[in-house]
DNA sequence: ATTTAGCACTCGCTGTTTAAGAGTGCTAAC
DNA sequence: GTTAGCACTCTTAAACAGCGAGTGCTAAAT
């Protein structure tokens, strides 16, 4: 168990150590107005300190910066209670500068803010389409073989396709077909629409359709979804300002893993609710192990449906950081449930 | 004018410092199977080029650097013509892996392709939906007051917006609305939608719509489009294993370049047929004052639709590139055509 | 039992010097 | 017209010294 004066140093190592991006000494601590040791007996504390793994020693007679656990202890118990920044909240509201109408805006947006904000790279992840429910689809021939699936929600987004249309199934089945979809499926998520259909309505389909085994096949076709998440950047290019990033060998595998899709999501994806930190490691990726992402989730009727998310140094700003987030993302929600009235 | 000489020795000085990224000097030259001069006479010669421009010294006792001038002439008159090259055509069918089915595809793999050939970066800018004709068009109300809007155009593309529904419309009007831009201009282009509608179709509304004045305010909203041009990039970040923007604050401005979504469209955007290439300040930004720029354009139904192209540093590999260039460009005007059938 | 002053020691960084190497321009000879 | 020779320039890398920041330990002070 720490002592107060140990978690008292800590802090004040680590807030130094993040506003400066430089080992951090004995005498520097020392020198402070509400620390009234010396050097000396800093650095006793330190070296416990150091033992205890919270801190590290960039070489023997370096000061000391803090490794991930200290960073980790530092967010779980060290950082002033978010409650108590609530004063910033309210500010996202004046930085949305436009009114903006439609969701993807709104996460553009809001990435961009976020990133010019704090100088780090963000990232918002989009809810996934396939999530929705059906509002109402269709199914527009626009050559004599090829025609376009269109799927709306109802959020008002709009899934679209490009299908071949067998010469085997009759056109007179096609216009059943989306109209069995329309007045029987609609209000189900898209993901699910053909469970559902194999579930529940073949005897529907038997009955209506001449063709059922053909149908079979294009409907298979028709519903087979790939991930259709959308990730909206913000900073790109920010990761090179910091300095622990001032070595290209060091940037290249990060902007690389910004680039690459799949990585990017699973970095991103989040079920849990509110916000969350992942510090180096933690992230499960050599690319990201000198990195933190802050993760914060917003949702609609009350269900997570995406994330907001923050990438930079392991020495981040988590103070500003997080509440930024926090409230960043509540705001976010505010407006999203104020579309969908 | 220049002696055969000049042109032989510059056209292998800018070879060699476009393989090895390093100052030529005269002995490197003088060295090679088919030169049979000794150091002092290519020096002399070299002095001549700097003198006209072509070459330049990065200090006093350097080799010499192809200057801007330098590859202008080298890319205009040194290049051994496209058509000795024919043979790497039909490289690019193979390597399509997959086969793509949608232009979206088409155009990301491209990009793909290209720049890992090339370890370059690679733009595709896709068509202007705008420029495609309107199949069919269709509102989907979500909500008391929202709709979508969905334009699907004879490529397959679907456009969609959410528009608000003005109370002040009558439903009846709004289905024969949708019914007479339907009948009435298929075919169209989208972007001409509302023109024609003001030119021609003025007299058809005043007749068939209750309230003719509301539906005009409504229109506009429907038909206001905003820029559609899609980008698909490849190798993005290339640029730092080029030796030449191993230096971080040069690439910054580079890569922030590559995420300003007008001023690359600016950059890519090319109304001209065939290959071309525009090196260094040509390209009219700092930021690209130490790039070149490749841009090909394919068509679709012989007509110029969108452009390919590689950015890279200015010293290139001009000869590989641009046939690569050429081919490709060629092989998605096909492939693309082939779609459309 | 803490705390602190003092001191020897370790690194990293900076600036200087040095030497090697690549290349040039010019001159005079071929 | 060509080339050998040479003095000169500039870059790069290595070696070295000195400074400053910081540490750990010990012994004295509180």
């Amino acid at each position: 168990m720490l002592t107060e004066r140990q978690l008292f140093i800590l802090r004040v190592l680590i807030d130094d150590y993040i506003k400066h991006v430089e080992p951090v000494g004995s005498r520097t601590i020392s020198k402070r107005e509400d620390i009234t040791y010396s050097p000396a007996t800093i650095r006793n504390e330190l070296a416990d300190l150091e033992d205890l793994g919270f801190l590290e020693k960039t070489h023997t007679s370096s000061g000391r910066i803090p490794s991930e656990k200290g960073y980790r202890f530092y967010v779980d118990h060290l950082l002033p209670s978010l409650s108590m920044s609530e004063g910033e909240i309210g500010h996202s509201e004046l930085l949305f500068t436009e009114k903006v109408q439609e969701a993807e805006a709104l996460f553009d947006q809001s990435a961009k803010i976020l990133s010019d904000l704090t100088n780090y790279t963000s990232v918002v992840l989009g809810p996934n389409a396939l999530d929705m429910k059906l509002k109402h689809m269709q199914i527009i021939p626009i050559s004599s073989q090829m025609a376009v699936a269109i799927f709306v929600t109802n959020t008002g987004h709009v899934e679209n396709r490009q299908i071949v249309l067998p010469d085997t199934i009759e056109p007179s089945d096609l216009e059943k077909l989306v109209n069995i979809l329309n007045e029987r499926l609609a209000g189900v998520r898209l993901i699910e629409l053909n469970t559902r259909i194999q579930k529940e309505l073949s005897a529907v389909f038997k009955k209506h359709l001449q063709d059922y085994q053909n149908t079979g096949v294009f409907l298979d076709q028709l519903l087979l979804w790939s991930k259709k998440e959308k990730l909206f950047y913000g900073g790109k290019t920010n990761m090179l300002s910091q300095p622990e990033f001032r070595d290209l060998d060091k940037v290249r595998p990060l902007l690389d893993f910004l680039e690459t899709r799949d990585l990017m999501e699973k970095l991103v994806s989040s079920t849990e609710k509110g916000v969350t930190v992942r510090i180096g490691t933690e992230n499960e990726h050599e690319a990201m192990k000198n990195c933190s992402v802050i993760n914060a989730s917003y949702t609609m009727h009350g269900k997570h449906i995406g994330t907001i998310s923050l990438i930079g140094p392991t020495r981040m700003e988590y103070k500003k950081v997080i509440s930024l987030l926090d409230s960043l993302s509540k705001e976010m929600t505010t407006r999203l449930n104020d579309f969908s009235d």
